[in-house]
DNA sequence: GGGAGCGTTCCGACCTCCGGAACGGCAGCT
DNA sequence: AGCTGCCGTTCCGGAGGTCGGAACGCTCCC
């Protein structure tokens, strides 16, 4: 997030706390390469507080498991290895697995690009992401992770999950475009009618010109019922919520309706 | 691939080579899941020949870091910040940048599943695919990773790395379908064959009645060119290879060369 | 009910790893 | 060109982390 050159300070769940001190440490200089694509031994150890030497051999030790790959001139770089773990990672989540079909058909119905999401801290993570043929492709959605706030899932997300709304309103609603909504308030609010309506919309509030629609996907059998993911229809705003929007929440919330249902039958 | 259950034997790129051991073995514990999707303390220490107490601590370690999860009852899994930065490595790759628009517009041009592959070790690694809307949906292409062999974009890029054609014969052509080619001098025909008409085909030899054919994207700009990657379209082998092949093979021609030549300009 | 298997914790001895300083290479500037 | 600052890498000794064995709970299955 904050992106200052040389912030000596640690991730805050860093280097001293657990055992294996070192494993640690390397994890933490892989999280080094969140903020910035490219790094040096002599910037990660600034950025972590430890000594340069120590830097070097950390690099060199994950470039060697192929987590970092070396980019010319001693930078490094993060590995395609990472992207193998990271594919697998998800192929195995049941949620995806279960998801697949019923946004392929959804894609189909409403012609519009289809999200999975969940909640990654105050970020919303998308596992999968359908795009339409025709329109935007994929040049505007190069984003896997978007801040909760300013995102229909993220708000389908919050309005079950009350200790996340408290983290994201602790770390403050950022405005992105003059539509966000950044008045805890009127954030709150939008939230109760997400509860209310039994689905989010989120009208400019990331990308101008843009909106979206979600709907949850629930776990819990009993009253506890709380959303682990949702489904959302992302499109120019005026084909989201202009005269085809019934039609665009009917088919999102059907869409997860059905993957809560398969969810609850497959994981039993 | 041997998933022969605890092969006391260690990955070959393992644990006391290098500086940093616990690092080392830190990433060892992480290639375990490529094999199986949960594993415990226990199978981690066998399968690399280390205390189960060590294994235990590298796992707590590497979960607190996020990249495995625990999964009921001690077992543990591959941890979704694993996907975090798996997408963040691709995302940044100019490759894929660069590629993105042409294999969207190959997509709307032939109709079928296209996809974008690098080698990796003796396998073929997608860095993209885009599917189509559509037939086979993505049910059946649930694969990150193939043996290149068998592969169309394998063909392509061993054609012009013969490393790469020592290293597959090395680790021996494995029959996946009756119309697999796993006669080494038949296998080294279809490279010569690739080489002479500047692009790939895979006939049902991953999946029968599946079929693909290749074009390679080129680096290097004298005389020495070089495949770094490959674009594919896959579909049942009746489209892929009937009367639409003229076009499908001018299709993924044109979107390699188109490819290639930006590449050059942009990383200029 | 008992036993086997698992994950986890504890402890001491060993050894690896950390940090500082020095080295070599590179680029930009004068 | 020569110089200088910067960076990545290597070397070394001391100190602290880390490893392996054994013991502890726990669950599941016989």
């Amino acid at each position: 997030m904050t992106v200052l050159p040389f912030t000596p300070m640690v991730p805050e769940d860093s280097l001293d706390d657990s055992p294996l001190r070192s494993v640690s440490t390397a994890v933490a200089v892989l999280d080094c390469f969140t903020a910035e694509p490219e790094l040096g031994a002599t910037k990660v150890a600034a950025r972590l507080g430890i000594a340069k030497s120590t830097a070097c051999r950390m690099l060199a030790a994950l470039a060697a498991g192929g987590l970092l790959e070396k980019a010319g001139s001693g930078r490094y770089r993060l590995g395609l290895r990472l992207f193998e773990y990271g594919q697998l990672a998800v192929d195995r989540l049941l949620l995806r697995e279960v998801a697949m079909p019923f946004l392929g058909e959804l894609r189909e119905t409403v012609r519009e690009t289809v999200q999975l999401g969940v909640a990654v801290g105050t970020d919303v993570l998308y596992l999968e992401r359908l795009e339409t043929a025709g329109a935007g492709l994929r040049f505007r959605t190069d984003y896997h992770r978007n801040p909760a706030h300013s995102s229909s899932i993220g708000r389908v997300l919050a309005a079950s999950d009350p200790s996340l709304v408290a983290a994201i309103l602790e770390r403050g609603l950022e405005r992105r475009t003059p539509f966000t909504v950044v008045d805890p308030l009127r954030w709150r609010r939008t939230l109760v009618q997400t509860r209310e309506q039994g689905y989010a919309t989120c009208r400019d509030e990331y990308d101008q010109g843009w909106s979206s629609i979600a709907a949850p996907i629930l776990t819990g059998t009993a009253g506890r019922r709380r959303a682990v993911a949702a489904v959302s229809v992302v499109g120019a705003t005026s084909r989201m919520l202009g005269p085809r929007k019934p039609a665009v929440v009917q088919g999102v919330r059907r869409a997860a309706e059905r993957i809560t249902v398969e969810l609850v039958r497959a994981s039993s």
